[in-house]
DNA sequence: CTGAAAGCGCTTACAG
DNA sequence: CTGAAAGCGCTTACAG
């Protein structure tokens, strides 16, 4: 077993060059001529050498690596984020350096360490920053990218679907599709993305003159959100429709009003949801949903991301930037529709 | 914008120290004073230092990032693994720099980069290894830990559920159950995962003197698996019972023949998965399912992944471990099941 | 307990 | 195009 690496020393001997030559061999547009190059591949190659990342890192003042914090894997819409922001940093040479965290110190602990490794730019998905971390990345020049959360930093990007707009939508929909009773199942409150479909919905609600039925907080969690609703069902006065905040908990409620409760949905109760995830497409749930056009937030992370890893490389300064993508409802069999209904609903333009 | 960052010399001459009094102000059980330990972390807060883990690693030969690679997110037992081992890590002050590939070629490019940014260890979820990958880590020093995926690399330990028991207790689950017309729906054919599960049914059904009756591939895909199903059931005998090799492709399965086909799950025929994964047990699916010990699999491999670590830096050789973890047929709605049956189901002590 | 010095494995001006 | 040399930001024997 090699306990020694092998280093651009050995391969320079093996080669018969300067060492300075072996890193040029490795070094794309580095000026060196091609019958060098190749025997430093061919000694690397019978060495088995590599270029050492670290070590390039710490003096290119590169790392190539990106930071990327998330939490609640478990909603499905994380994953298919990850995976995708993954893909574009790969395909750019750079690589994603994972932090799992909640909300709170433990993340402001990870995050910290993250800035230790000396990455290039912060992603984080749907977790919130303190301003302390916010301001030290601004100050060490390192991009930071918000994917379907917002905070207050003046400094970091923000990525988004149309939260607001959504919740709105969703308001008209149910108010429209003749709904009397109708409720809302909050997220965890913090949240901006709670914060700004519940914000949302309510302006929509009053818009067409009706007042909130009734509220209940699912957490975002599936077993909090299936009691909230069916707390809310045995009441008096149940709800006829029940918009939830994301289709992680819209899922949860439909198993539980129909398996628990023995309801039917949406004879019974209209469920509508958020997010347009996978599982909410399955014929089972037909989930009726505010779509968040996941890989153009893909898109939209990375590009904000590299332009501005660009613009610090240049030592230019980048502006933040808070991208809002477009969404639609996409209906389907969860809801009472209103008249003349299609496969979407939008706000008539008057609205 | 403080283009320039921090560094130890800053803080040393901040303080009135020397930049080695910095370092072991920064290292665990260092050689220093208390007082100027204390005087070094005041300094090291005004100026907003922390040491770089970069230029750490390059001297210690220790990066503290764990690789891992995945593939195939959208099935919701890798997010679980994922989150469970970066948890794991980070509990022992290590992070995961993330690799998603599928198989192939551009799988063992990735992975040669991992091996560039020298990590400590490497861990396979579900993603084969190219022996000539596997060799340079075993060369390196580098343990790998593949779960739920076998190779023939001698150097990786092997982190599995009970796969071929599994089948086998599945075949005679459903041959005990009154089937007889069992089909087998196979996922990747080239996966361990695959070859393990359908050897043990194989061989169940053998010794029940029962012959296979029906085979598709769904590649452990949705879309594969459901026209699969839906293909068999169209025959002029179709099948009783079929073994989805997993539950991701289970549920798309029960979806269609449900929806598609208007069948009942099980009054038509009987649907069995593998996993155990969330949404099985939603009681929309319900699907009868041999588990996989998700927690078990994850604490199995930081386990034998920090062992052989320590072993590393000991200088000490270790052991590639294969380790197979108990599973359980967890049985529920979407099969017609033996009679007496509880909530699981294991092979009698004679078989 | 502390400081001066060497060195981890590279990249990159600087001369030639 | 090429090599010798400095230096990225740390850790760690070595003396004291």
């Amino acid at each position: 077993m090699a306990r020694r690496k092998v280093t651009s020393i050995d391969v320079a001997r093996e080669a018969g060059v300067s060492q300075s030559a072996v890193s040029r061999a490795f070094t794309p547009g580095a000026s060196v001529a091609a019958e060098t190059k190749e025997r430093v591949h061919k000694a690397a190659i019978s060495l088995g050498y590599r270029p050492n990342a670290i070590a390039r890192s710490l003096i290119t003042r590169r790392s190539h690596m990106i930071g990327m914090a998330v939490s609640y894997l478990d909603n499905h819409f994380y994953p298919e984020l990850v995976q995708g922001i993954s893909d574009q940093c790969q395909k750019r040479g750079y690589h994603v350096l994972l932090f799992t965290a909640g909300e709170g110190d433990a993340a402001n602990t990870e995050l910290q360490r993250a800035l230790d490794y000396q990455i290039d730019g912060l992603v984080l998905a749907s977790v919130s920053l303190s301003s302390e971390i916010a301001n030290r990345c601004h100050a060490a020049g390192i991009p930071v990218v918000m994917v379907n959360r917002v905070s207050d930093a003046p400094t970091a990007s923000k990525i988004t679907g149309s939260n607001e707009l959504g919740g709105r939508t969703i308001a008209h929909f149910l108010v429209e599709g003749g709904h009397k009773r109708i409720a809302y199942l909050a997220g965890i409150e913090e949240t901006s993305t709670n914060r700004d479909r519940e914000r949302g919905f309510m302006a929509g609600l009053a818009e067409k003159n009706v007042t909130l039925h009734a509220r209940a907080v699912g957490n975002y969690d599936a077993d909090q959100a299936a009691k909230g609703a069916v707390a809310m069902m045995q009441t008096p006065a149940p709800p006829d429709a029940i918009f939830c905040a994301n289709d992680h908990m819209a899922i949860a409620v439909m198993d539980a009003l129909r398996h628990d409760l023995g309801m039917r949905v949406p004879d019974d109760v209209s469920i509508v949801g958020f997010d347009n995830v996978g599982p909410a497409q399955w014929p089972t749930y037909s989930i009726t949903s505010f779509s968040q056009p996941v890989d153009a937030m893909i898109e939209a992370t990375s590009e904000t991301l590299f332009e501005a890893i660009e613009a610090a490389v240049e030592g230019e300064a980048f502006e933040a930037e808070s991208i809002e993508l477009p969404g639609a409802l996409i209906v389907r069999g969860s809801s009472k529709n209103p008249p003349g209904c299609g496969d979407t609903w939008a706000l008539s333009e008057e609205a």
